[in-house]
DNA sequence: AATGAAGCCAACCGCTCTCTG
DNA sequence: TCAGAGAGCGGTTGGCTTCAT
């Protein structure tokens, strides 16, 4: 069993470290029996030689008959990573939106799992802004060999040829695409940063000169979005020479950009006000739902006086073989109802306009 | 096959909040 | 209004498992 080990210090006493099947028992009896009434009371009343404290949480996160147990789907990822966005690291009141989920539960999920998958996407899982360290730029030589191997013949190696197709989808896509919105992430630095980097950080974009760098990250670009988009059935749009110049709305449907107001993409969830993310045609930035045959928006990111973006969710919006084997899922209808019931809510309501009033 | 590193997650710690008298 | 007790919450720990070498 996984778990502390006991304390050697058992003061009191009282039992710590991992509960024995025994001690479950006794305590699922117990408050099947009479409720838990008080906690601290509970463990003498039930035999158990163990603090309130312990029998609370063990009872909380683990034995609790309405716990869903098992892999995280990827709605309960999204609507983690959304409220996150909204929320912070506030557990619990994430775990209010996801039935039959811990705050313990979700915490560890996104320690372990959705901090990373963010960091890789370029994403800072505090801010949920775009990564702005320059330490970021690190990895561009990586990304850069990594695509041009990728690419190196399209045409010998089309990633999305016959039926290769799908099961490369299913394990690229995801990777593909945060490597796309990484790239994405840093140009967006390069191009709008004011602050010049310092020549230490532009040494990690390794031997060759900035324009050379610029002008392969933009010939990635071009090529990315032209296999990936024509891929998925997208017609391109042709890069502009400039890279500071490029559309990213509309060359990349699943990246919005950063600077711009979202158009089109976006359909307002809730009362955008709330969020203070609408922007003027009343689009808010926190529901993100994909135009039909478009990708879905990656991550849109706010203007400058926004505060928080949405990272949609993008696997199997990209994956066309899911499409087909399980058109049910649908991250509109499901995330548009997580945010309606967190309207809804009027304690959650409550919480987010305090949260608000305090960004 | 052995070993070390990394991942995972149940459980604990300590602080804060809420309730009650 | 205040103090104490109980409950709740987020952060952290550390042992087991899995993966990589």
């Amino acid at each position: 069993m996984m778990g502390r080990s006991p304390s050697s210090s058992e003061e009191n006493g009282l039992k710590k470290g991992p509960w024995t099947p025994e001690e479950d028992r006794k305590l699922i009896d117990y408050i099947e029996r009479n409720g838990h009434g008080s906690w601290r009371a509970l463990p003498k009343l039930a035999g158990l030689n163990r603090c309130g404290k312990s029998c609370r949480l063990r009872w909380t996160n683990y034995l609790r008959p309405d716990i869903k147990r098992g892999k995280f789907s990827d709605e309960e990822e999204q609507i983690i990573i959304n409220l996150h966005a909204v929320l912070g690291n506030k557990w619990s009141a994430i775990a209010t939106h996801l039935p039959g989920r811990t705050d313990n539960e979700i915490k560890n999920f996104w320690n372990t799992h959705l901090k990373k998958k963010l960091l890789q996407m370029g994403i800072d899982p505090v801010t949920h802004r775009p990564r702005t360290d320059l330490s970021l730029l690190a990895n561009l030589p990586q990304l850069l060999s990594a695509a041009a191997s990728h690419f190196v013949n399209p045409m010998n190696n089309n990633p999305w040829d016959n039926n290769s197709l799908s099961l490369r989808l299913h394990t690229d896509a995801t990777q593909q695409l945060a490597k796309l919105q990484l790239l994405h992430n840093i140009v967006h630095v390069l191009s709008t940063s004011p602050v010049t980097p310092t020549m230490e950080a532009l040494n990690h974009l390794g031997t060759l000169p900035l324009h050379d760098q610029h002008d392969h990250l933009h010939e990635y670009l071009r090529m990315n979005s032209q296999f990936e988009l024509e891929g998925l059935g997208i017609s391109t749009i042709n890069l502009a020479s400039n890279p500071n110049q490029i559309p990213y709305s509309s060359t990349f449907p699943s990246l919005i950009d950063v600077n711009q107001p979202t158009h089109n993409v976006h359909q307002p969830i809730g009362n955008s006000k709330v969020f203070n993310g609408d922007d003027s045609d009343g689009n808010d930035q926190f529901g993100a739902i994909p135009k039909e045959n478009s990708l879905p928006p990656l991550v849109s990111v706010l203007d400058s006086t926004d505060q928080c973006f949405t990272v949609n969710r993008m696997e199997n919006k990209m994956n066309p073989s899911d499409h087909i084997s399980n058109p049910s899922t649908s991250t509109s209808t499901t995330f548009g109802g997580a945010w309606g019931e967190l309207l809804d809510d009027d304690d959650a309501g409550d919480s987010f306009l305090l949260d608000l009033q305090r960004l």
